[in-house]
DNA sequence: GATGAATGAGCTTTCATTCAT
DNA sequence: AATGAATGAAAGCTCATTCAT
């Protein structure tokens, strides 16, 4: 392997280990040295992969926007209806939510509260693109099928993603009284409800 | 003024302080010293009233969730439809979102990310059943009078807060096109859509 | 003593002791742990005093020439003609070396040496103004009196302070092989010569 | 070209450049990756040509004040005056100030205020012999031919080099009210008042 | 009740130097 | 000779909390 690739791969499991530790301990509560212990390697050198805790926490919401826009992506293309895609949507939130909770709890516990981190650089949706580029495509193409009802974007984004959200909140506070997939189908069809035609 | 009375109205002043400042500037951000100065007050001072910052902020939850929740109670009491009631809650939320921000950003960006924080005390509910109860209130009476769809509780509650939480948010991430205001219409009928019988 | 007075001695304190170990051991050699241990005070405290090491070496050099700058107004005060004034500041000057070498050192050592640090709040003669302001006093004084050659003052300010800092220098590098003490007929003689009008 | 020629030369340029940098920024805020990057070539390969940061900058002041020596040199093999090679000389040293002012800087802010990096290997005079050493021939010859007073030659050298250097920083700090060239006759005839017969 | 000086552990970040390749 | 990833000690600075007054 080349020494580029190896630096690359570094980089990822970097990126990957620090995803895990911010998401289960919080932003402020994981150190640099908590990290670097985790990769057993020497703080300086993740200084050299890293500029800055900013930077790190930067680098990894557009990772992880990267992975979960791609996730729906395969959603997208396939040849299904609005409703099904609706589903499968949330079906594989919830599996990510299961299977690497790191994602979904570093978009809801670390990028949603830490404005004063993402602030510069992370303006906007710049950081979040990957993933909200592909709701997009999702929407737009069940409005011009004539299956969903032709509204402003947001307010479906705002629908989908907060109320996906807030059902992986409560399922981390232990507050829901089932499992998380047992919601599939009441959610699924409240979405579909709410923006159908 | 009794010296007790005197006392509950230094606490409270203490309280919105400090809620001003966590949602400003963040939970970790925002130190003990911040939170006196803006008071004139003492920071030994301050720790007469709350022992310790983790405390202050449960109880910033606490008062926040109870008057969000003494709000939604206006709604509740009125004689109304569903319908009109989830507009008016809507409206409530925006509106509140505009006037005194720091409550509705508390709850996103402070309660919503620290669980180390919230964990011991206000595990579950137990720190913002103000709200919760009310919400549980306007939707078992519309289950009850035939005109909402009988749920899962958590199912619609995580549509409802999930959905307004994720809108502000948006605003505050300044990414929405147009004012919180005008999308109440198409978010009530959203919700109404996704909860109707 | 009123907390004021307690606070404003303790000050004084901390300049003098950084005055000392910044002289003795070089600005970056010296670490913040360093003073605040010559001092038994906790470091945590020393940033109540002064909020970064580069204000408080600023501070410093404000404070030394303002003690410079007080002695030499006692010679500026006396009424003598300026050739025994400047045998006069000469032999302060070497006595200040010997008895409180950090205040010199500090200039040559730390000043003059650290435009990064003084560049902002110290640019051209804002912190030793108080010691310049002295000097200028003298040079024109003697130039009224017709004792002096009228020429540009920093033409004569260089002369004096840049052959009596590096006296001192060679001093401090154990160079010179007599005592400062014996030269001072030598520079005085010097300065007058090359001064006289 | 032979490799050992390649090797000097290559000496030579980081000697240069570390040269620069040092002056420019300070030793400190120079870091030997700073000095690699600037000469294009790997850290560990800067360190097979110096062993360490300190004899790096113990190197450079060995080799500036060569450079030095060599141009005052010039002057004392001329068959002037003292008078003339005393403006010959001030002459130089601001055209040096002037054309490649990180040698004086050097000087002024390196050497001078880095006693704990200069102390190991370069006590009294060690590495700036070139220099001192013209300066003597200078003075030895003028007392000779009687033309300068018979007096300690630090008494003299004190005069000539802490003047010198004096002006150049009051032009550093921008406190000089006209170019250092415009003083160029005042400093020589004050020189020469102080060292004539 | 009120003050704010004092504590000290803990944070992020830097950098001279080494060494396997 | 040349590379640059890796080390790790140490720096400057912060801040929740305490306590003598």
């Amino acid at each position: 392997m080349s020494k580029i690739d190896k630096k690359k791969l570094k980089r990822e499991s970097i990126l990957k280990t620090a995803l895990k530790l911010f998401s289960a301990n919080g932003f402020h509560k994981t150190t640099i040295p908590d990290i670097a212990n985790a990769l057993n390697m020497s703080v300086g050198n993740l200084y050299n992969y890293f500029k800055s805790k900013d930077i790190l926490a930067k680098e990894i919401i557009k990772y992880t926007s990267e992975v979960l826009g791609q996730e729906i992506q395969k959603v997208n293309m396939q040849n299904i209806s609005s409703k099904e895609k609706i589903k499968k949507i949330v079906e594989l939130y919830f599996k990510m939510a299961k299977e690497k909770p790191e994602m979904i709890e570093y978009f809801l516990r670390v990028y949603l509260s830490h404005r004063e981190v993402f602030s510069d650089g992370c303006e906007g949706m710049l950081c979040v693109s990957g993933f909200v580029t592909e709701i997009m495509i999702f929407f737009d193409s069940g409005v011009e099928s004539g299956e969903l009802r032709d509204q402003d974007f947001f307010s479906a984004f705002g629908l989908f993603m907060g109320y996906l959200g807030g059902m992986v909140f409560l399922k981390g506070e232990n507050i829901l009284p089932k499992k998380l997939d047992e919601y599939i189908n009441d959610i699924s069809e409240n979405i579909y409800n709410a923006l159908k035609a």
